[in-house]
DNA sequence: GCTACTTTGTTCGCTAGCACACAGAAGATT
DNA sequence: AATCTTCTGTGTGCTAGCGAACAAAGTAGC
């Protein structure tokens, strides 16, 4: 490993990154934090299935999430991304402790986690960390609705634009490890769908890419290929949640 | 009115119908029943807009209320239905105030609502009462999530099924007072796909229809016509709240 | 170097749903 | 009864995205 991005993985490494675990309050961040467990996350790696219980909650910080549902028939579709902006496992302080709904690692990287017990007592101290927690949801909730409202009116290509600014946002640096088979299987559309969809930008010089790996050179540009989705979700985390750390 | 619908409607107009308000508890019932403030909701009207803080959380007894989505070009997608198992207007106490979507009566009828303050303080007195709205708000976020799922993988024929059950669950009665038009707009399609749909359910006689009423005949048929989407939401709720008063 | 595998590119026919246009039918209004 | 409006039915292209099949270009292992 390159002496920099041994530095920036190191430097990564800490919960603060994470924007919720960020903003907990002092006293409950020193009750908490011992109590964090550090995970290493590996591309395709599932933290929950449908139904199942949870065991922890997980914070994010370089590793990318995706709540996946899957039907009867082995069809997908995503229906949300939580980077380290969020968390893993709402259902457990919600009260329903399992969902319809699996996750998906996404990204590979790091990831702190915390018991369900332990969360749930949090939560239910009733303080800023369940108001915290409950806004969001509120974001999430947005993000998903927005996912359904894209499914239905939006074409490939700007769900496609719509897609890789989500996860850029939740990355370092302007690079994704993604197939264009996997980012398919996440949209929910054909795998060929995509390669056609990733050309256009890329003619457009919006991105460049090969073999699985993406590498975003005009951001901008893409903003303006995609839907208003995308703004809709980004307006109402920043309106939702304080204000994330710089590094 | 003949005499037994006056009866109906009389029966209908009691806050216990809604299973959210029926499940609380003596003591909580007590202080907030003289604050209920009972309103008769009109078809279309509309209960909030995006943006614009909630004065009132809105517990519909027979009324139907839409949560959908208004897209800047005008088309519009409806993301979840609210009946009298429910309530509209989570985002008072998730702790948004507001959300991008807007509700719109689908189904005229009776309503309860209460003050923004009179839930925030109950739902922060941190009891049985934030615990069940917040699995409901888990049972409304599966609902979401299902929608979006739908809209990717199918049929307008299936979507129009789901949609047909998601809204009889919600009334007394066999009978929808909805023009296709109007489904339309909610289900984000084009009337002409709602007419072609509705006809093929007519003939093979799951339905019946004119001039802006349905009248479902068989149930369990188009049970059978609709995909997995109405079941697992059907499930999630059942699993999540508590069971219903039978009348 | 050679082989096997993964990833991306391309083609062809097909279908669902779109946009637009208009016609008939049932109520509502006068 | 006559007119108007609101619903529902139908037709004619058109397009996005699907399914399947296969080609080409990298990458990895031996």
């Amino acid at each position: 490993m390159p002496p920099e991005a041994a530095a920036k993985a190191l430097a990564s490494r800490n919960p603060k990154h994470n924007g919720l675990l960020a903003a907990f309050p002092e006293a409950v961040w020193a009750r908490c934090s011992p109590q964090l467990e550090e995970v290493e996350l590996k591309l395709g790696e599932v933290l929950y299935e449908p139904g199942v219980t949870l065991s922890h909650v997980y914070f994010p910080v370089t590793a990318i999430v995706s709540l996946l549902y899957v039907m009867e028939n082995g069809a997908t579709a995503e229906i949300a991304v939580v980077g380290n902006e969020g968390l893993v496992g709402i259902s457990l302080f919600m009260g329903g402790e399992s969902t319809p709904s699996r996750a998906v690692v996404q990204s590979s990287g790091w990831c702190y986690r915390l018991t369900a017990q332990l969360i749930k007592d949090e939560f239910n101290a009733v303080g800023p960390v369940m108001h915290l927690l409950l806004r969001y949801t509120q974001a999430l909730i947005t993000q998903m609705a927005q996912t359904a409202v894209c499914n239905r009116h939006h074409s490939l290509d700007q769900q496609l634009c719509r897609w890789l600014l989500l996860s850029l946002d939740r990355l370092e640096g302007s690079e994704l490890v993604m197939t264009q088979e996997l980012i398919a299987k996440l949209l929910g559309v054909r795998r060929e769908g995509v390669t056609e969809g990733a050309l256009k930008l890329q003619q457009r010089g919006l991105i460049r890419y090969a073999r699985g790996r993406i590498t975003v050179l005009d951001r901008p540009g893409l903003e303006r290929c995609t839907c208003e989705c995308y703004a809709v979700v980004k307006r109402e985390y920043e309106r939702l949640l304080p204000v994330r750390l710089s590094t």
